[in-house]
DNA sequence: ATTATTTTGTGATTTACGTCACATTGTTTA
DNA sequence: TAAACAATGTGACGTAAATCACAAAATAAT
């Protein structure tokens, strides 16, 4: 499928300052698919020639850790993803499976290692967001091995709140088992805390919606481990 | 102090594809500076309008967590320093300390901005080696979090052998509560399991040096966790 | 609608590992 | 070359959280 792509409206904000023939190369190079919730839109081990560009839609990055499958990050359009892939050695170093309904973009990668290079802004782009990850995952690191669980799991609900959905009220698009494996604990732990925080009226859980009553406790829990 | 950027023996490979102007720019614009083990290379929270280039010597990246100062990984020369700084908030996100000798140089930021736009190559090369950094943080932690002790400590004693030493016998440049800080553990339990490891033939200790006697098994604690 | 399957809630039990406490050794510094 | 301090070794103890083992809801499939 081809589309224009300069007129896109889930144009990234480093792709608007492309020039004309760079958004032409994409136009005719790439291929616009729609995911499930549940579809696997990157795997891990497989070859892959292309990046993917999330245009819509919640997804999660996860790989195979020594015991299981971890989930390292959920991610929102929009955004590249499966750059370390593209500029590594072109097998998958992990996977992105959809969390929400999603389309992506899949762009040839010599399209894109073109687009890099003749375009400054853009590859300057590239790589702060690329540096912004690799702070988010020291400060991550430290957090997680640091924090116990009811620290990581009032992080992770403002993270949903404040980076994802900009919302108080919102629909996790996790079941408790992957929230848990993002947090690094227990599916029972989960529910444990979650109930807790209902309990003492910092959230308010209704199935899969929860909204955040007392945010400021919520961020004293983040604080204070 | 100025010196000549071409000729330096401690080049990275990146800008081994450097322009003539590029190497003038660098070597008219830069400061060479010798550190001590403990010393502070990059201090977080401080402002900051260098790159930083660690030709020779080891450092360790660590940052304020919720709790204490979390040592995130150890980098070896030669390798470039406070990229996230540099093109994120000019506010260093996070501490590096030279844990051995070291030698390093400051380059100004524009001049390194400049040079990163008048060569694709090398702006390639900071972009592989960021992509890198990023898949590398997600496996750690994956690993870090789902092994116990003993495989971390199995990790971490490999990734001293094979990616920094390149030697099966090296001294640890850390005491054991900086390894016990970057393996997330206590100092005492990283006493009980070299210990262990000692017993069991699998390394031999003599103060810090410590020589890898059986990798096979090494390699199969870090596996199994 | 009625199974079948997945997801969630909650108690009881176990355990890896952190913390505390102190002895021992190694390393500065005066 | 002491004295002072920092780094290590090792036992005893406490505890956060994993695991186990179900029951109850909620979703999906037939």
């Amino acid at each position: 499928m081809e589309s224009n792509c300069k007129e896109c409206p889930f144009n990234s904000k480093a792709a608007a300052t492309l020039c004309e023939t760079s958004f032409e190369q994409l136009s005719a190079n790439h291929l616009v698919l729609k995911f499930k919730r549940g579809d696997s839109i990157i795997k891990q081990g497989m070859y892959s020639t292309n990046v993917v560009f999330l245009r819509t839609g919640l997804a999660k990055i996860h790989l195979a850790g020594p015991y299981h499958e971890q989930i390292v990050r959920v991610v929102k359009a929009p955004t590249y993803l499966g750059l370390p892939t593209t500029f590594g050695d072109k097998i998958n170093q992990y996977s992105v499976t959809a969390v929400s309904d999603a389309e992506v973009c899949f762009i040839d990668v010599h399209v894109f290692q073109n687009i890099l290079n003749e375009n400054r802004e853009f590859s300057n782009d590239i790589i702060i967001e690329l540096c912004q990850n690799e702070l988010e995952s020291f400060h991550r690191c430290a957090n997680r091995t640091q924090k116990q669980i009811r620290g990581n799991m009032a992080d992770a609900l403002l993270e949903f709140s404040d980076k994802i959905f900009m919302s108080d009220t919102f629909t996790i698009p996790l079941t408790q088992a992957e929230l848990a494996n993002l947090v690094d604990t227990s599916r029972e732990s989960v529910s444990r805390v979650l109930t807790e925080f209902d309990k003492d009226e910092i959230i308010k859980i209704k199935g899969k919606q929860i909204e955040i009553v007392n945010k400021k406790s919520l961020k004293l829990i983040s604080q204070n481990g």
